[in-house]
DNA sequence: GTTGGACGTG
């Protein structure tokens, strides 16, 4: 039983779950996070108008988050960006917009390098974080900054930050503080989450973490039944392949699988969004959400952030029936792969606001439903319907033979129809089935 | 109150 460990993607965004929940839940705790050495830096202009600078050390991180005053302070998540980066750790990347104690949203961007703790598997702490608003940064003109700044690029890589001096930070050496810090991976299963206990108020999902009253909720390890079952998302092995030529691009992608022989699609499972941009890439139903009973005053974006910290959301719609003078809203949220949606759906009941409980469903196709309707479902789930998809150059279907030359095509001599027996494998079993919804009692 | 749109095969 190797463990395995999670992806640099799927460690950044539960942190970033956890992380912003505390923020708006228990600001006070959010110190414990950081370690001896870490530096931080929330944004904020000193006396002369520039850019604030970090502090370091969790004793010198906890009174400037105290300095802060973090009240309801509620987050909109854009985008999640995180990496591998040198020595086992994660480099997160966040956009978003942040609104404190009742005051306007602000865009901001927020990095973290999250790194290992040492003595737990999958156990991080946040070595650097980095926050900026993006009004002070860019201001009100922005013109001056641009024209200036693009020659001077190279200059500012040369200022090497002089390193200050972070062993030794607090002479006050009596405030010894938690001596590890505490993120750790632990549950991307949405499993025994609590429900909905009290209704996120903010955009964050229902399931997260409960503000460490007195313990740091590490311990919780279930790695055994996370992402693995799927396919063969980043399971090198401990031993990480030193410095391998870095093909094409270093950045962050597991070199290791890059390098296999195998043509464009070893992973059977690229986005698509990212391998051409020119075709128009139907996304198989079982990395398609249905979502039902959205209030009506819903718009895309609050969608978005909802579901973003589930997974990577590539499409999303709201579809209002605007027929008859009733609105029963109902939209689809597209993800690039189908562990968002299996997640989603063994959390259920979904609260959305803390009140309304979605109906969440894997899309399915309108043959699909009437045969649901008609025949009840004696065969509970019967297998996944592959993603027999039209045509998608995705699903299970991999590598092998011709495929390569244009990108798209069906296999060559098989059978079209032939559904690929084993496709969904996996979690197909236990996943879904319990909550079968049945919103339709009448 | 509830499951889009457009893809194109042997």
């Amino acid at each position: 039983m190797v463990m395995e460990k999670p992806s640099p993607l799927l460690v950044g965004r539960e942190f970033v779950r956890q992380y912003y929940t505390l923020l708006n839940k228990a600001p006070d705790f959010l110190h414990r996070f950081y370690g001896r050495n870490s530096s931080y830096v929330h944004g904020g202009l000193d006396s002369n108008g520039k850019l604030a600078e970090a502090v370091y050390g969790q004793a010198e991180i906890h009174k400037k988050v105290l300095s802060l005053q973090f009240q309801e302070c509620h987050t909109k998540i854009r985008h999640v960006d995180a990496h591998a980066t040198l020595t086992d750790g994660v480099v997160v990347q966040v956009l978003g917009e942040l609104s404190n104690n009742g005051q306007p949203m602000r865009k901001f961007m927020q990095t973290f390098v999250l790194a290992p703790e040492g003595s737990v598997a999958n156990k991080f702490y946040v070595h650097n974080d980095i926050f900026r608003y993006e009004d002070e940064v860019f201001g009100d003109s922005e013109a001056e900054l641009d024209e200036e700044s693009e020659e001077e690029v190279e200059e500012e890589q040369e200022e090497r930050q002089p390193s200050p001096e972070p062993l030794q930070d607090s002479p006050n050496s009596t405030t010894y503080y938690e001596p590890h810090p505490t993120f750790s991976w632990a549950s991307v299963t949405s499993k025994n989450l609590p429900p909905s206990g009290t209704g996120p108020s903010s955009g964050i999902p229902p399931h997260v973490v409960k503000a460490p009253s007195s313990q740091p909720r590490a311990e919780t390890k279930l790695e055994s039944q996370m992402a693995p079952l799927r396919g063969p998302r980043d399971q090198r092995p401990r031993d990480r392949p030193a410095f391998v030529q870095r093909a094409s691009r270093p950045d962050g992608v597991a070199p290791s699988e890059s390098q296999t022989g195998k043509p464009h699609f070893s992973r059977g499972e690229a986005d698509p969004g990212e391998m051409d941009n020119r075709r128009i890439i139907r996304y198989p139903d079982s990395h398609q959400l249905f979502v039902g009973n959205l209030p009506h005053d819903i718009d895309e974006a609050e969608l978005k952030d909802f579901f973003m910290t589930f997974g990577n959301v590539v499409e999303l719609r709201i579809n209002t029936k605007g027929v008859g003078g009733k609105l029963p809203n109902f939209g689809f949220v597209v993800f690039d792969d189908s562990d968002p949606v299996q997640r989603i759906l063994g959390a259920k009941p979904i609260m959305f606001r803390g009140e309304v409980r979605l109906n969440v469903e894997e899309k399915k196709t309108r043959a699909v439903r009437e045969r649901e309707v008609r025949g009840g479902d004696d065969r509970r789930d019967m297998g996944r319907r592959g993603d027999r998809g039209p045509g998608g150059p995705r699903g299970g279907m991999v590598a092998g033979s011709g495929m390569m030359r244009d990108g798209r095509g069906p296999p060559p001599r098989g059978g079209m129809g032939a559904p690929k027996p084993g496709l969904g494998s996996g979690r197909g079993a236990g996943g879904s089935a319990e909550g079968r919804f049945t919103t339709q009692r009448r």
